[in-house]
Formats: structure tokens, C-alpha cells, sequence
RNA sequence: GGCCCUAUCGUCUAGUGGUCUAGGACGUCGGGUUCUCAUCCCGAAAAUCGUGGGUUCGACUCCCACUAGGGUCACCA
């Protein structure tokens, strides 16, 4: 039978409301900072767990020890936190399925690992990977599929033995089974089916006695009573390994998500050379956790009356896995500044000021209510929180009259009259100031702009002269026409 | 290349056989409000629903093929 269709597909087992306990995790590996992939993953997860009163894990996946980040634990904490899309058990946290590392499970892989030895669902293999090098090569050669050749498949008990005893490193990989069709349902995709014969003998245990993605993936979901495995698309060609791994521990097979990856404009995977992956990224340049989450939420997903703008909480609400469609959108940064820009524009003033203050910590060293009085202003104007520089600069440096372009002292002098004669130095009373010299000298705002910012165009002049005030004012008035 | 997934405006998407001469959002362009720039409001252009076959009285919606794009082929995840 085939089923092609999402609609015909989703609502399987777990979707009976109380019939199966919600587990959801993210599992990131500790290789660098946090993925915005991870963050797309981590939301939905969430957002899940969190509708149906499930549990959301994040389980530390360090089983390679070669790209191992020293830091990189605690920054995907950080960001995390910094998203508010915080888990109920992991590492820091702890919870009953602990330990929450891989690193931590070693023993619990490998009793396993024997266990499929044991079963004949794996093997021994003593092959170097000096050998397996060169098969990888030879296949490639004759245009073969690259996989292992099957040379420790079937040792005899006397050669695993002897090899053992003289301490040649070994590590275990998958018998899979041969001429078999293995299927499974992807919850967004539908039946989806492998010929056995073209799946490889995946190393399970590495000779270092850690596990791969593989094996630990399956042991750690089944221990952890995970019961919707969510990932990205990537791991779905390596999911019929894990069909044959539950099947040959006997376990249920969770619910299986592969949610779409992020692409670059040209349509491939999400890169840094592309795009912005980074976490990081993001957060230094300004961008609120609530309008990054808000627009990944819009990827692969809509909002039942199509509302574009909504908070995590209604995301929450509404989110269901089955609405997701399986098509890699394209991550745009238009739609995530205007997102931004809408977020920015809707925070309280307090709470604005609060949120630049974090980010320029300089900002401290200023007066706070004089801060404050720029918030309305700054933001419907900031597409992220770094362009508070650039629009403020007028109120904390002093324009350059250095360079003079041959203004009119005669239009500088009659400003000056004009604004001395200002009786309450508030925005109304300064634009009439203006003008009336705009209209006797026929000069526009822009003039007036360059005069007293520096700039071309910026922040509605009266109101940013009012909180420069009088005298600052003036001053400048006074240095321009000096120079 | 093998295998697997996917296919509606430039982008994110709505659309579950007739209500679609395909709706919304971002972006773009034009206009209005206005003291510059934004915000806000209004409007426009923009998808022959990847192509070709079926099924059906009827297909964006179901089926098949093709094409294109993507993913994956490690003792990395």
C-alpha cells in the first residue's frame, strides 16, 4: 500500500489523547555553538511537549570524541535559556532517565552491543581502517555502491576468538539481514521503504568503545521512553538502521518526525557560507528570541486562521505536528528583520530599554531617563537592536563642522534668531522655530538635518532636539557658524 | 552515481475533487498620512499550481512517468 499522502498517514498511535505518555528531545552533539537548526528543532519539540503535558529532554550526544568542544554544552544551554525553551530533564537538570550524556552510558551501550552479538543481530569487526579505506576505494572505482564488503560477517567462533586474544581492536557492526524490505512512517512523509540490501553494516561500537549516532540513538530513545523521535530530514536515510535495531531488541518503534531542514537561498542545506547558523549570530546582532522563534515557527507550519504574528504561547496551542509540510523552506532574513522590526516596535519602552542596555552594557554609563525618552523614537526604526547606534548617534556625539560645505550664514543666523525666541524648548514650539525659516529661506528639513545630526536624514529633528536640549543646541548652532 | 525525500507567486505559505478566473504574509513597485527617515493606511505587479499522461461529469487537490531540487551513502552526528 502506498501512502504518499500526510493527511491519510498522521494520526497514528500517540495521537489518542492519553493512551502514551509525550516524550520529546532534542539530542545535539557538543561540536560547536548551537545550530539554528537545533533552536527550529528544539521549538517544535517544545511547543509539542508542552501542549499535550509531555516531557521535553535534551540529551547531550558526545560520543565522538575527536570534535568534542570543551564549551559547547554550556552555550547550547545559554541559548536555551536565551529562548526561553526550557527542558524538564537533561544534564544540568537531571531527571529520572538519567545520566543525560552519552559519555555517561558507555557501559549501558555496550551491555547492549553484546546483547545484538548475542542475538546475531551483530558481529565483531576486526577490520583496520587502513582496509576499509581501500575497499571504499575500490568500490568507488568500479562505480559500486560505496559499503562495507561483509569481510568479519561471518568469522568463525575460533578466528573472533583468536583475534580477540591477541588484542586486535574491534569494534561491532549491524548484521542487516538480507533481500528484506524494512519500512517504517514518517509522521509528515508517509510509508516510507528500504531495501535491506542496500543498507550498510553500520559500526555500532567503535574500538574506542564509544557507540555511534546508531546505536546510541536507539538504546538512549528506548531507555528514555521517547515517544516521538523528531529530527531533521538528513537522518532519514539512516532510519532503516534503526528499524532493524529496535526490531532486534524487540522494542516499539516510537513515532518517527523528520521535520524539514533549513536551506540557503540556493536551496541547500542551511550553511554559514550562505546563511547564519549560529546561534550566536543572531543574538549579537540584535535580534529578539520572540521574533526568531515567531518566524521559525512559520517555517513549514501556518497558523490555522493565518495570522502571521503570534507568541510561543499560541504556538503552543496550535502547533501539531501533523500540520507540518515536508518542504525545506528557504531561511529569509527580510521576513526575519520585518519580524523583528515588529517586535521591536511592540515592546514597552521600559522593557526596550532594558533589552539595549544588555546589549550595549556601555549604555549603562548614560543617563537612564534620558535613554528612556529616546525609546519612542528609536523604534519603529530598528530592524534589530544594533541599529540603536547608528540612529542615536547625534545625542552622544557632537557633528563634525570641521569639514564646512560653504553653508548659508545668513540661513544659520536666522535659525539661531529663531531658536533662541523658542519660549518652551519642546518638539512643537522647535519645528515652528524652523519653520519659519524653512519657508522665508526655502530650505526643507534635510538642510536642517545636516546642520544639527550630521546626517542626511534620521529621527524626527524637533523631538530629538527637544531631548538634546537648548543648550546643546544651540551650541552646535554656534559651531557651524564658525566654521 | 545508488537509495530516499520533495515540488502552488522571488521567498514563507493557504488550499484535503466542484466555493480557485488560486487567498494571505515578506520583499518589490505606486499612492496617501507626514517636519527627513520610519511607522501606519491604500493599491499594483507577481504562481498557465514543475512537465506529460491517466482516473473522474469535474483535478492545484487522487494515480503513474518524467524532470528538477534536496538529503544521504564514515569507527561524524
Amino acid at each position: 500500500m502506498v501512502l504518499s499522502s500526510k493527511k491519510t498517514t498522521v494520526r497514528t498511535e500517540g495521537e489518542v489523547p492519553g493512551r502514551k505518555k509525550i516524550r520529546v528531545r532534542i539530542a545535539p552533539s557538543p561540536t560547536g555553538y548551537p545550530h539554528i537548526g537545533t533552536i527550529y528543532q528544539a521549538l517544535f519539540d517544545y511547543a509539542y511537549a508542552r501542549g499535550r503535558s509531555g516531557t521535553f529532554v535534551i540529551r547531550i550526544e558526545d560520543t565522538d570524541q575527536a570534535r568534542f568542544v570543551m564549551d559547547a554544552e554550556d552555550e547550547i544551554y545559554n541559548a536555551i535559556d536565551w529562548f526561553g525553551l526550557t527542558e524538564d530533564e537533561s544534564p544540568r537538570k537531571g531527571g529520572p532517565s538519567g545520566p543525560y550524556r552519552q559519555s555517561e552510558r558507555l557501559a549501558i551501550y555496550q551491555k547492549y552491543a553484546r546483547e545484538l552479538i548475542e542475538k546475531g543481530s551483530a558481529y565483531y569487526c576486526f577490520c583496520s581502517k587502513e582496509r576499509l579505506e581501500e575497499v571504499r576505494q575500490r568500490l568507488a572505482s568500479e562505480k559500486k555502491q560505496v559499503m562495507y564488503d561483509k569481510h568479519c560477517r561471518n568469522l568463525t567462533d575460533e578466528q573472533i576468538a583468536a583475534n580477540v586474544a591477541s588484542n586486535m581492536p574491534r569494534t561491532v557492526r549491524l548484521r542487516v539481514p538480507e533481500n528484506r524490505q524494512i519500512s517504517f512512517t514518517d509522521w509528515l512523509r508517509g510509508e516510507i521503504s528500504f531495501n535491506s540490501n542496500l543498507v550498510d553494516d553500520q559500526v555500532l561500537l567503535k574500538s574506542d568503545g564509544f557507540p555511534t549516532y546508531h546505536l546510541a540513538v536507539v538504546v538512549d530513545d528506548h531507555l528514555m521512553e521517547i515517544s516521538h523521535v523528531v529530527r531533521g530530514e538528513e537522518w532519514l536515510s539512516s532510519t532503516p538502521k534503526h528499524i532493524l535495531l529496535y526490531q532486534a531488541f524487540g522494542w516499539e518503534i516510537p513515532s518517527l518526525i523528520h521535520t524539514p531542514i533549513l536551506r540557503n537561498p540556493d536551496k541547500s542545506k542551511l550553511s554559514k557560507r550562505q546563511g547564519h547558523t549560529n546561534v550566536s549570530w543572531y543574538r549579537e546582532a540584535g535580534y529578539l528570541p520572540e521574533a526568531i522563534l515567531n518566524y521559525l515557527a512559520l517555517m513549514g507550519w501556518s497558523h490555522p486562521e493565518g495570522k502571521e504574528i503570534f507568541p510561543l504561547s499560541e504556538f503552543i496551542e496550535q502547533f501539531d505536528f501533523k500540520d507540518v509540510n515536508p518542504i525545506g523552506p528557504i531561511f529569509d532574513l527580510a521576513k526575519l528583520n520585518w519580524m523583528n522590526q515588529h517586535y521591536i516596535q511592540e515592546t514597552r519602552d521600559e522593557e526596550l530599554l532594558e533589552r539595549l542596555l544588555v546589549h550595549f552594557p556601555d549604555l549603562h554609563d548614560k543617563d537612564q531617563s534620558f535613554l528612556l525618552r529616546l525609546m519612542p523614537l528609536v523604534k519603529t526604526r530598528m530592524d534589530t537592536l544594533s541599529d540603536f547606534t547608528a540612529l542615536t548617534r547625534h545625542f552622544f556625539v557632537e557633528p563634525d563642522y570641521s569639514v564646512e560645505d560653504g553653508g548659508d550664514k545668513k540661513i544659520l543666523a536666522e535659525t539661531q534668531k529663531s531658536l533662541t525666541a523658542v519660549k518652551k524648548w519642546q518638539a512643537d514650539a522647535i519645528f515652528l522655530g524652523l519653520k519659519s525659516v524653512m519657508q522665508e529661506h526655502k530650505v526643507r528639513m534635510p538642510f536642517f538635518y545636516k546642520l544639527f545630526t550630521g546626517a542626511e536624514r534620521g529621527l524626527p529633528l524637533p523631538q530629538s532636539l527637544e531631548i538634546i536640549g537648548r543648550d546643546r543646541t544651540l551650541a552646535r548652532l554656534d559651531r557651524a557658524r564658525a566654521a
